[in-house]
RNA sequence: AGCGGGAUGGGAUAGCCAGGAGAUUCCGGCGGGCUCAUAACCCGCAGACCGGUAGUUCAAAUCUACCUCCCGCUACCA
């Protein structure tokens, strides 16, 4: 690693997060993809080589999971899902070297390579440890198929993570009182050999490669904590059929005994797979991949915080340990609010890619947006008259009236760039511009990077203010023709400085000004070079959005948030774990009636189910607010037997001291859970959204069981 | 509860990591200018005791400790 300033004399890959084939893009996975392609595009302003790749993520068991669920097989969901993201990364200006994804080839070869050599090198071992096992579907549960409590916390938690507890990590074997989510039933642990990784082997490695990694302090400090707390061995096999053999397991026909590798360490390996891919693609003496990754090549990868970890512990630990380069920078991006709220996809509180697309908007508004509104650390909200905000204020008022009245004036006035030298005040001006926008690319700062830019606008809006050009072409033509020949050099220069955050504009002003090729090919060095002598009449680049469009714009997404409410789904995953039913409720979430209402369940159940269910009248005894919940209620309810305490999501639909000596529907034989540190030990039913509470009609007794 | 981020003029933010003239930019407010430009653009004015307390220091928004309050992720499923 070489903390060289970019550009530096060695190739450069930037690399984007695998987005996970499981679900719709937002705005929050955009963020991440936009950074990247906006920061890939600066350093090859720079003059930087740069490769930009990233993929599909494939494996694991949550698509194996919703495949499941939809019937088909996991190698189908997940590329569909690959393809669509394929199509929708262009649309925002998105434009990789190479997008492969996991499942690949090139990544399944590399996979293997690498984790045979981790082998030879001694850096696995083979150690048996008890894995969940479901008797009555006859197979293994690795990491969600399984439930259970984690037995750090004691919350309930998921096979791979304490989810609702103390957020920890959980190896294999490690949750206790297993349950499949298959069929319910509480599993069993048996003994299966496992490889592990030694990932503790590397904790001084991992120190020292910290203190040399650049991009954002997030990504440099959170580690350090985890490898203060002892770093431990990493279980890099699953029991499952969906992922990559684990190498020399590829011709296991016994179904009992499929190892793969578990996704993780596949996932970031097509980092480098998609790299080749690139490589193979263009030559390798156009781009040497193996330059980059096994040499000296600069790494730079930007990533959603919510995956540091892996980025900065386990990742660098393989690399280190199969002989490759170490990353140079991880960047992470905080994440993405909408109206000062949590983005949740479940709850449908999000802006889709397809959405913003089918709205008519240009991508580079959006791009500037997000990459200009907060520092790439920061978490950035979202709301569309931010958004409006922005694009009037800085795009259209800055940058677009500068560049449409320079270059209209250029045009009326010398039908294109006015015969002069560039003033000695602009030539500087222009100058500490990009030295502005190096430093900012050198931090890692987007923000920066777009600042460059929009002020070097401003800077020409005073510049031809201040010397009235208008006036003077009839007095001081040769005056005028120098302000009006800075003015066009300084609108190309932040053309050239803008086109990493807003490519297509850039591109359009481009060829406003006559000038051949691609402005991504332009380096800074050509904000100093004048445009052709001759240009047509330029056009408006940004329109202003109409403050009626913004209330149309936030109607609907008030509307689809109410119209997801918090009924369409019980297990609430954020991000990318259940969006299988996410991708249909926002396709139709514009549509009336019955959209409204959560659609009939297909599946029938047999009466011996309902008799499963030990629903009884109860009472109300008391009902009080849980302080720091927003909608939740503690209750203690009379079921004839017993009092119950039971929390119940009702707090603000229904005026809690009117509740005690109502009767309502209980289920009892409701596991118990814990919500905000209380029990709830039974399900109070209620309707809909309101959560409109089920009473009874007449005079049925407390504790009399619903037939 | 765990982890992370934050608290700076009416709103939104920069600065803090490498302490030093009472502090950035954007929006908004007020006044003025210009008319080439998408009622744009330019200039000026008002407005902040930089969350609280206690330290370190010649000097703190910037460092340390404690506190309060926000926000996000996961749980507000019932």
């Amino acid at each position: 690693m070489s903390n060289d300033e970019f550009p530096t004399e060695r190739p450069a890959v930037v690399t984007c997060g695998l987005p996970y084939a499981n679900g719709d893009l937002h705005v929050g996975h955009l963020r991440t993809y936009v950074g990247g392609d906006a920061f890939a595009r600066a350093l090859e302003t720079l003059g930087q080589e740069t490769a930009y790749v990233s993929g599909s993520d494939m494996h694991g068991t949550p698509v194996a999971v919703n495949a499941e669920q939809e019937g088909v097989d996991p190698a189908e969901f997940a590329l569909d899902w690959h393809e669509q993201y394929e199509e929708t990364f262009p649309k925002f200006n998105v434009e990789f070297d190479n997008y492969g994804h996991t499942h690949d080839e090139t990544n399944t070869e590399l996979t293997q390579e690498i984790v045979r050599t981790l082998d030879e090198e001694g850096y696995i071992y083979e150690k048996e440890i008890q894995v969940a096992y479901d008797p009555d579907a006859d197979q293994y549960l690795p990491d969600r198929y399984v439930e259970g409590t984690c037995p750090y916390c004691g919350e309930k938690a998921r096979g791979d993570e304490c989810d609702e507890g103390c957020q920890r990590h959980l190896e294999p074997g490690e949750v206790e009182d297993p349950t499949s989510t298959i069929t319910g039933n509480p599993a069993e642990y048996r003994k299966r050999p496992h490889k592990f990784f030694e990932v503790s082997e590397f904790a001084d490695y991992l120190t020292e490669f910290l203190d040399g990694l650049e991009g954002t302090s997030n990504a440099r400090n959170q580690p350090r904590q985890w490898i203060e707390d002892g770093l431990q061995d990493w279980c890099i096999t699953r029991d499952m059929d969906w992922g990559i053999n684990y190498p020399g397991d590829e011709d296991d026909t016994e179904t009992d005994d499929d190892l793969v590798l578990y996704v993780w360490v596949d996932a970031p390996i097509e980092y480098i797979a998609s790299t080749k891919q690139y490589a193979e693609r263009v030559g390798t003496d156009e781009y040497d991949w193996e330059r980059v990754w096994k040499e000296d090549g600069d790494i730079i990868h930007i990533i959603g915080r919510d995956i540091i970890q892996h980025h900065t512990i386990f990742w660098p630990a393989m690399l280190e340990g199969a002989g490759y380069n170490a990353p140079r920078a991880v960047a992470a991006t905080g994440f993405i609010t909408i109206n000062g709220k949590g983005l949740s996809t479940s709850r449908n509180r999000a802006i889709w890619a397809k959405e913003y697309v089918d709205e008519g908007f240009h991508p580079d508004l959006l791009r500037y947006y997000l990459t200009t509104t907060g520092g790439l650390q920061q978490d950035v909200d979202f709301s569309w008259d931010a958004f409006q905000e922005k694009v009037n204020g800085e795009l259209v008022g800055t940058v677009g009236n500068f560049w449409y009245r320079s270059l209209l004036f250029a045009y009326r006035n010398y039908e294109g760039t006015p015969e002069a030298d560039v003033s000695e005040e602009v030539r500087e001006r222009i100058e500490g511009a990009i030295g502005q926008n190096r430093d900012a690319v050198n931090d890692y700062d987007l923000r920066e990077v777009g600042r460059a830019a929009t002020q070097l606008a401003q800077f020409g809006n005073e510049y031809i203010q201040r010397n009235e050009p208008w006036k003077l072409t009839d007095e001081e033509p040769e005056r005028a023709a120098q302000v009006i020949r800075d003015c066009v050099q300084i609108a190309k220069a932040v053309g050239v400085l803008l086109e990493p955050i807003a490519p297509d504009k850039a591109q359009n002003l481009w060829e406003q000004l006559g000038e051949d090729g691609s402005v991504a090919d332009a380096h800074l060095e050509e904000t100093l070079e004048a445009p052709p002598r001759n240009f047509d009449e330029p056009g408006e680049l940004f329109e202003k959005i109409e403050d009626e469009r913004v209330a149309e714009l936030n109607e609907k997404l008030e509307e689809h948030v109410a119209a997801a409410g918090d009924d369409g789904k019980s297990e609430a995953d954020a991000e990318t774990e259940t969006d299988d039913t996410d991708a249909s409720e926002s396709d139709d979430m514009a549509d009336e009636d019955t959209a409204d209402l959560e659609p009939l369940l297909e599946d029938r159940i047999g009466f011996e189910d309902f008799q499963d269910l030990d629903i009884r009248v109860g009472r109300i005894e008391t009902a009080d607010g849980i302080e720091g919940a927003d909608d939740l209620a503690r209750l203690e309810v009379d079921i004839g037997f017993e009092t119950r305490q039971v929390v119940a999501g009702i707090k603000q639909l229904h005026d809690l001291d009117e509740l005690p000596g109502t009767n309502c529907v209980l289920l009892a034989n409701m596991e118990p859970a814990e919500l905000f540190g209380v029990e709830s030990n039974g399900m109070i039913l209620a309707a809909g959204e309101e959560a409109d509470l089920l009473t009874t009609h007449g005079d049925a007794e407390i504790g009399e069981k619903i037939k």
